[in-house]
DNA sequence: AAAATAGATTAAAATGATTCTAAACTGTTG
DNA sequence: CAACAGTTTAGAATCATTTTAATCTATTTT
């Protein structure tokens, strides 16, 4: 349980007002052992169930943007029209479950180390991520 | 330079009527050396340029997911808000430039082998997908 | 501590990719 | 060739996301 007061700071240290949206989504995001991989659709609705005020819904997108920005949220990629984000932003891969649309962490010593062969001269490499995309195993 | 006529013949083979803006589509997509990587508005545009005929997007949208379905095209999950297709269907893993916007296959022997260390009981792996974002090196 | 200002929030409109609709059209089968 | 099922089409509808422009608020200046 993070007091809200070190939410206040982190933000101001990142250079973001303490709003008190955004001190709220902050609490919906970060007050929990778990990583929380969400939707903004997701986000709206625990914002809902656990506040009385809502928050417009082009405030939530701007700081889930602005967060994404300051490395306190990763997008992860789906096949989907939908954007998925990540409270944890350490280098991790994923499960995908598509038959409940659902993300699920992998830890690093659970998958074995990514090498790549190939260069493409001028580039440089930003970022590996795996995608393991599960069925419901009917046998 | 693959025959109208085998375009037909695949067609019908996989229960699609072999329509004139199938087989354009097909000719647009399926004759050239090189793996296509596209979201819709490439494909359109390509189109355009081959043809004098317009073919709706409608169809495109409806063409190009038929394809998906029959295995010939996979789709590529980017963290975009446009779906990437790629007409290489085999097991194999991409770059994806972000500074052009630009996906490039990597070969299966560019990739060390992965295996995942977890699992999820009742669930299957369906699919494993490397995603290498790439940024301009400037340094 | 009030005034000024830069940044944030908001509802509503706009956008852009994709899907749906319903009418017209075309390949296939008998 | 008639009948049917599948396909194409333009345009409308939808859905996630972004923009707009007015209002509001945290911070800085005086």
């Amino acid at each position: 349980m993070t007091s809200s007061i070190e939410y206040i700071n982190k933000l101001r240290n990142s250079g973001l007002r303490p709003t008190k949206q955004r001190i709220k989504i902050c609490e919906v995001l970060f007050n929990r052992e778990a990583t929380f991989h969400f939707t903004i659709n997701d986000l709206v609705k625990k914002i809902e169930k656990e506040s009385n005020e809502k928050i417009s819904l082009a405030t939530v997108y701007n700081t889930v943007h602005a967060f994404e920005k300051k490395g306190y949220l990763k997008e992860i990629p789906i096949d989907s029209n939908q954007s998925y984000f990540d409270t944890n932003t350490s280098d991790h891969h994923h499960f995908f479950d598509t038959t409940e649309n659902k993300l699920i962490d992998l830890d690093d010593k659970d998958v074995s180390p990514i090498q790549i062969q190939k260069s493409i001269p001028g580039k440089k490499i930003k970022s590996i991520e795996v995608l393991v995309k599960l069925d419901t195993d009917n046998q």
